[in-house]
DNA sequence: TCAAAAGTGTTGCTAGTACACCCATGT
DNA sequence: ACATGGGTGTACTAGCAACACTTTTGA
């Protein structure tokens, strides 16, 4: 296997992938544990091909976390704030773990181009989380999925950025009804009303909800979900189409 | 002085300005005809010093070519089609129309440079546009005003990112009280009314229009405007702060 | 029969629309 | 006085929130 090829990548741009999914009532971020440095954590991201957009190269980025295709995916914002680069001091801490890991693969130029300056282009994805199968990459220990209120301190910017994504998640949620892309095929109207409250951090009286989601007149009703709770049995729904 | 000096910049990364001004109720775009070729408009850009945010840079590129501080500028969208770049056939008028300008600073390393693959960051600003004193650019023949339903056919996909701009100003002017930037100091209701139509393209009756702004308690009433029209003399009003 | 939660109906509020009307200004 | 357009008030409507109520299920 040869070493990376950066003359493949737009220079000094990377993509930053925010990668929604959402279980146990909670909105929840899929982040990376990188390999160096002991409490380093990351959003999954990648390089642009010059063969590719911008567009392609999220999706490939995302099927090569998460193993899925055709997900639903939008950019939502560019960070290009100019301290957007490693520090010198944690710079060679990377330069002796990638050399550690492949001194063949990581020469000194591929270091110097990955640890230069990045623009990135924040992308986030709506995926049903039972679904994925995390693969990690290179330069990665473990990924994990963390609840949107308890993620740890991240590299760079990128608390801000999922705040940015989380931002424009909350302003799409409702107008463009991505919200299905989180829930299983199938779902009860309280699993949709519980997201809701899980993205706004709110509570939605179950009544009034039920007859906006309905008025939408996006979802089809099933049969009823018998769970042998000793209550009435509620409706399972599908998005339409 | 000296050439283009090309290290300074992050390499085929751009930034791209549509800035909207108003006048003669007609929302106007500043657009810039190339030197080169002989229909070729594009909109006004720059490249991103390593120094620099992207924020820093869209500022500076904007007061480059309107000679304006301060101006209200929003990022919105970022274009990576893996076609944005200058076709072969249009790669030698380039090549040709640099060297005829200056062959000392535009060598071929540099004209590589420019007429590479870029990625562009879309950003929108909101000006006054009797402020602007338009200032053109080295590889400009001269700058101008167009009503954005007259725009001509723009280079690369400049015509989709007006298009982009333009929907994110809709999106934005009602929540974020961005429209009066784009007024002077003083002006009248009907004239804010006239603005969010040619914004919008659509009418909006005079007296619920009034109410709605007056209710968002943002502008404050001065004088009366007599124009020595044979009608009641409208107030006028200044965005408060 | 009862508890738990699903689902529906009713009422009232508010924001936006349509309509009607009065006011200031210069001829 | 009157034409012209500025400005305000009133009634109507649709969408949303709060409340009350009925229905289903399994113990």
């Amino acid at each position: 296997m040869s070493g990376f090829q950066k003359e493949n990548y737009i220079p000094q741009l990377s993509i930053d992938c925010v990668i929604f999914g959402y279980k146990n009532n909670e909105l929840k971020v899929l982040i990376s544990k990188l390999r160096y440095g002991k409490e380093l954590w990351s959003l999954p991201g990648g390089y642009i091909l010059q063969t590719e957009s911008i567009d392609e190269a999220a999706s490939r980025i995302l099927k090569d976390r998460t193993g899925l295709d055709n997900i639903y995916l939008e950019q939502f914002k560019a960070f290009g704030g100019k301290d957007r680069i490693i520090g010198s001091e944690f710079r060679e801490l990377v330069r002796e773990g990638l050399h550690n890991f492949d001194p063949n693969r990581f020469d000194d130029e591929v270091i110097d181009w990955v640890t230069s300056r990045f623009v990135c282009i924040g992308y986030y994805a709506l995926v049903d989380l039972n679904k994925v199968e995390p693969r990690i990459g290179e330069f990665e220990e473990f990924l994990k999925w963390v609840s949107v209120g308890e993620l740890p301190k991240m590299t760079h910017d990128h608390n801000e950025i999922v705040a940015a994504a989380h931002k424009a998640l909350r302003q799409n949620l409702d107008e463009k009804l991505i919200g299905f892309n989180l829930l299983p095929e199938e779902f009860t109207m309280r699993e949709v009303k519980e997201l809701y409250e899980a993205v706004y951090d709110r509570e939605f009286p179950m009544n009034n909800f039920q007859k906006k989601i309905l008025g939408l007149n996006v979802l089809e009703r099933l049969g009823k979900k018998f769970t042998g709770a000793q209550n009435r049995a509620p409706y399972l729904y599908r998005f339409k189409r």
